[in-house]
DNA sequence: TTGTTTTGTCTAT
DNA sequence: ATAGACAAAACAA
């Protein structure tokens, strides 16, 4: 499938997602196809929650950082510092573990922005302000 | 507004 | 063990 900034693949591994790539086509298609549907839904705007089964890995901090994530609701955001107090951490340490989310979109890291500012996005600040924007999040 | 300091986690020596 | 990087925040001036 693609968007206004470029196509986005799913890496899938027997059978659950272990990877979202943005403004990335991975061959062959039909390992997508599991989930193209649900994305494209989602990039319409008629599909607020992506379900289909992932596998996740990533240090015990990393997934307590994504497990909050997760929980946001959709459309709207949150700060780094506001995560960093749940946990009892710095929003350094916060920002760590979202760079390091494979799974952009499932684990909505897009709806965490700085204090004053959008803060960072590892595919990129445009794709960033496009999922807020399908989103209808107001900043 | 701008610099400077503080901060926790990760990665690589 | 240790040093440097990092998608931030708080503070001083």
């Amino acid at each position: 499938m693609a968007t206004e900034l470029g196509p986005v693949s799913v890496l899938v591994e027997r059978g659950k997602a272990v990877r979202i790539l943005l403004g990335v086509y991975i061959q062959p298609a039909e390992f997508i196809d599991p989930f193209k549907k649900q994305l494209d839904e989602y990039f319409n705007g008629s599909r607020k929650i992506l379900d289909f089964p992932v596998r996740i890995e990533g240090s015990r901090f990393q997934k307590r950082v994504w497990e909050i994530v997760r929980r946001i609701p959709y459309g709207a955001v949150i700060t780094y510092g506001e995560i960093a107090k749940v946990l009892n951490t710095s929003p350094r340490a916060v920002g760590m573990a979202l760079s390091k989310n494979l799974l952009p979109i499932y684990i909505p890291c897009h709806r965490v922005i700085a204090k004053d500012g959008l803060g960072g996005f590892s595919e990129g600040l445009a794709w960033k302000k496009f999922l807020l924007k399908v989103e209808g999040a107001v900043l």
